[in-house]
DNA sequence: CATATGTCCTGAGAGC
DNA sequence: TGCTCTCAGGACATAT
C-alpha cells in the first residue's frame, strides 16, 4: 500500500525522465482486467505522444508527471512553459501499483508502458498486481478538480502543527480513522497511521475531539518523524513483497516497524505487553495497550 | 453537513 | 496435493 514515503521514493526514482520525450504509449494485452485510465487510450496517446516531460511531483499518494507540449501540438506551445497550462500524468498506485523505471517484478502485471526518448531507450512503467490503481492524463482544470485542495488536503510533510490541529480537533471519529482522511491531511495510510500513534503514545480509538490541545504538537512531531524515517529507508516492503522502488528494489523500513503486522509480538517500547490487532473502519490497526492508553 | 459502510481487484495463505 | 475460502486496504460511491 504505497503511502507518502513509498510514493515519494518512487517519484525520486523516476526523476531521470525529466527532459525526455514520450515517444509511444502502450497498453500490453494480458489475461487480466485492464486498469482504469482516462481519457481512453486513443485520446491519451494523442495527447501524450511527442510531449516532453517537464517535471515530476507528488500530491499525497499520487505521482505526478508534468508535460510540455510536443512538436505534434504546435498550437499548444503558446500556453505551455509556466507549469500551469500543461497536461499532467497522474499515477495513483492505490494498493499494489508501482511506477517503475526498471524491469518490473513480472511482465503479466505491466499495465502501461511509456517509451521514452534518449539513447538508453528507457521505459516508464505502471505495474499493478491487483489492478485497483488508476492512471489519468489531466488538463489543468481537471487536475485542479482531481488533485486540488478540495480533494486532497495539505501534505503530511508540509502541514504546520496548528493547521493539523485545526483540521482534525473537532472531529468525532477515532484518531486512527481520521488520519486516513486524505482531505484532512494527505499521505498517511493504514500502515503509518498505526506507527505514528504508537510513537506518540495515543490509543488509536481515541476520538480526535477527546485529545487535549497539547497532544496535537506531539502527534504532529511523531507524524513527521515516522514519515521522514520511512522515507530515509525508501519505504516499507511488506511480507507480500509488492512494494518496490522505481528501480525495482525493496524498501527497508519494514525492519523498523514497531506495531504494524506485529500482533502477538512484544512491544519494543515497553518490552512487557504484546502488540494487539483490532479492526477500525474495516482496516487493521495495531497498537500496544500499555504504551497507548485511552 | 459529518460519519459509516460497501465496492472494486488479484494472489497469498489457511484450512480441510 | 489441490481445492475453497478469507483477507489485504486506497479511494470513491452510496447510505445513514
Amino acid at each position: 500500500m504505497p503511502e507518502l514515503p513509498e510514493v515519494e521514493t518512487m517519484r525520486r526514482g523516476i526523476e531521470p525522465i525529466v527532459g525526455r520525450r514520450v515517444l509511444q504509449l502502450r497498453r500490453p494485452r494480458t489475461r487480466l482486467r485492464s486498469i482504469a485510465i482516462s481519457p481512453r487510450l486513443s485520446d491519451f496517446r494523442r495527447r501524450v505522444e511527442g510531449a516532453r516531460i517537464a517535471a515530476t511531483a507528488r500530491v499525497g499518494k499520487r505521482v505526478v508527471v508534468e508535460l510540455r507540449p510536443g512538436p505534434n501540438r504546435p498550437g499548444e506551445a503558446a500556453r505551455g512553459g509556466n507549469g500551469r497550462g500543461v497536461d499532467r500524468i497522474v499515477f495513483e498506485p492505490r494498493m499494489t501499483g508501482l511506477v517503475l523505471l526498471a524491469n518490473p517484478p513480472d511482465d503479466e502485471h505491466v499495465r502501461l508502458v511509456f517509451e521514452l526518448s534518449g539513447r538508453s531507450r528507457r521505459k516508464l512503467l505502471f505495474w499493478d498486481r491487483r489492478g485497483l490503481g488508476v492512471v489519468r492524463l489531466l488538463s489543468p482544470r481537471r487536475f485542479d478538480e482531481e488533485c486540488g485542495p478540495a480533494r486532497i488536503g495539505p501534505d503530511a510533510l508540509e502541514i504546520p502543527a496548528a493547521v493539523l490541529c485545526q483540521r482534525l480537533a473537532g472531529n468525532r471519529r477515532a484518531v486512527k480513522v481520521a488520519l486516513l482522511d486524505q482531505r484532512a491531511v494527505a499521505g498517511i495510510g493504514n500502515l503509518y497511521a498505526s506507527e505514528i500513534l504508537h510513537r506518540v503514545g495515543i490509543h488509536p480509538e481515541t476520538r480526535c475531539c477527546e485529545l487535549r490541545p497539547g497532544d496535537w504538537p506531539k502527534l504532529h512531531a511523531a507524524m513527521r518523524e515516522v514519515l521522514l524515517e520511512a522515507l530515509r529507508h525508501q519505504g516499507s516492503t511488506l511480507r507480500d513483497g509488492t512494494y518496490r522502488t522505481a528501480g525495482n528494489r525493496p524498501g527497508g523500513y519494514q525492519f523498523c516497524h514497531r506495531v504494524y503486522q506485529r500482533a502477538g509480538q512484544p512491544c519494543l517500547q515497553c518490552e512487557r505487553e504484546s502488540i494487539v490487532r483490532i479492526v477500525q473502519a474495516q482496516r487493521s490497526t495495531f497498537f500496544c495497550p500499555r504504551c497507548q492508553r485511552r
